[in-house]
DNA sequence: AGATGTCAACGAAAGCCTTCGTAGTTGGCT
DNA sequence: AGCCAACTACGAAGGCTTTCGTTGACATCT
């Protein structure tokens, strides 16, 4: 019989758990050598200098990370921001589990989680100035 | 030298995308038997039975799902509700990604992805019962 | 009863993720 | 030069996910 010969998995746009653990390292930090990144996460739970190495080789492959290899402890620093990661994230939540709308989301997650009061000031402003767009400058 | 023996997974409490897929069809459609799943599935790309029965088994075991046995064709049904587990995801993303703070992930969330006039106004409403928790409900 | 079709169970293949051990290279020091 | 520490590269082990092929049980129909 024929089996589909390669299940031609999705390319992950995804990082995983362990990789947005490294990412949050060099949002937080800034380009960093593989040593730095390890001693930050060494503080959480204990963490192998050659697993981290690894993960940003795989990383550094998916495009994850971008990799400078002038100095011998190559220096690696983060290719999207880390607003981009977080809509990228939210964009394929809603689409797995959401059925896209994002109100849905959003209820479900105040409701979980509480907002402090400036911060639903926020919200409420984003909303304000969704609802009325051409209230402001462009026409 | 000692390699950490088994590397302890995490049980692993979030549905993969095709478990989750598989949670979407039995919410809709309520308590279903491998054969109906599978057809639901096949409309949007070809599955094949045995994948569907695999993965309904061992989402049984996970405990993604309860089984009945009662008939020759097992019928499976959802353990948790779809809020239960859209609100587990939610939270998980938060800490994995957001620090934790729903406000970042709403704010990420709206200015991404618009919400209507009137699932805005359904958040508004939604910060002022949170702003007032005991303001009298809707006097 | 015998043929046919449906079903659950099992296991294996292939790919991915995470963890490391090991080897080879390089820079600095003595 | 020779030695040591730090670093990269490589590969493999073990677990997880997804996909199926195969088998055996059971029902239905003729």
């Amino acid at each position: 019989m024929k089996r589909r010969p390669t299940p031609q998995r999705k390319p992950a746009l995804r990082p995983t758990d362990s990789e947005l653990a490294i990412l949050k390292v060099l949002w937080r930090r800034g380009p960093s050598t593989v040593r730095e990144v390890q001693a930050e996460l060494e503080q959480r739970e204990p963490t192998g200098y050659t697993t981290v190495l690894k993960l940003l080789q795989i990383m550094t492959e998916k495009q994850l990370v971008e990799r400078d290899e002038s100095q011998r402890a190559h220096v690696y620093r983060t290719r999207d921001s880390e607003q981009a990661t977080q809509r990228h994230l939210i964009g394929d939540l809603l689409d797995r589990a959401f059925d896209g709308s994002a109100a849905t989301l959003v209820m479900q997650a105040l409701s979980t989680r509480p907002a402090s009061d400036q911060e639903m000031t926020e919200i409420r402003e984003l909303l304000d100035a969704a609802s009325n767009p051409t209230a402001g400058d462009k026409s």
